[in-house]
DNA sequence: GCTGAAATTTTTTTATG
DNA sequence: CATAAAAAAATTTCAGC
């Protein structure tokens, strides 16, 4: 990928509705050019989709947490992501090197509810979970250094 | 925030790039209602904004981890935030409850720009780091639940 | 706050060099 | 990849209820 594709997505991760004609006078392209490689860069996969950034207070999940999960039998299959998935509390879920398995990124209404997700974890991943409370967030899905720092291809 | 207002938000959280039109007719209201309805959602700030959501392989960061920063001096006032503000390469900042103080999300190019990110970030805000890098990511950027399990207001 | 409609702008496609 | 042109669709504004 190359320097105009790699100031395409810089723009577009920063603003997932730019139109076409904005990313054409910031690239220096035509309409038409741009349009092609926003398509290109879409089929490829580079551009994985685009989602609206939500406050989670205002919509009554102020409880963030990550929750570190290990394997109760560490000789069962590790199949944890799927047993897990349909637990919509869960945003991410990364797997780790390190003495634990997965680190789970959830998001919740109450301590109660936090409770709930946890043991509702235990029983369907068959896992122990070691949970860290986040108190505020600083900052947060800021957009990836294209320009500064990554030397891609 | 209602039934409609948190549809709305749902299907933006989806897919960020959703027409108007094609809110308005998967909320049963006029395009007009629906755009005013996001204009408010955007101004109350419970939509944040939009991002498109990038593949960190392909524009050459395929490296995360999870950095746990902890104050060398633990008497001096905590500004780390602010202090690592500047490290683009910190996608993520969570002010947590525990041992640690941050948990930061960081996408480099590779082991040794880490190693280097790790130092930078030790020298800006005078903090020890403990990492857990990243081998996989299943899944990640799932969409909050709104129809189920949150209760907003 | 909603509707319906007009005015404007953008998106998308197609063609040509 | 640029330009151009045309059609389709979306955005935005506004009168009226």
């Amino acid at each position: 990928m190359e320097e105009i594709d790699r100031r395409i997505v810089t723009l577009l991760a920063q603003d997932g509705r730019m139109s076409f004609t904005d990313l054409a006078r910031e690239t220096g392209l035509s309409v038409s050019a741009v349009h092609q490689r926003v398509r290109r860069l879409e089929k490829r996969g580079i551009v994985r989709g685009y989602a609206a950034m939500i406050d989670h207070d205002a919509i009554g999940l102020p409880l963030t947490a990550f929750v570190s999960i290990k394997p109760i039998d560490p000789a069962a299959p590790d199949d944890a992501p799927d047993r897990l998935a349909h637990l919509h509390q869960i945003e991410a879920c990364h797997s780790v090197a390190g003495d634990e398995s997965y680190i789970l990124k959830v998001r919740v209404a109450s301590p109660v509810a936090l409770e709930d997700l946890l043991q509702q974890i235990r029983e369907s991943a068959n896992v122990s979970t070691r949970t860290t409370v986040v108190l505020s967030t600083p900052y947060e899905h800021r957009p990836p250094p294209l320009g500064d720092g990554a030397v891609p291809e």
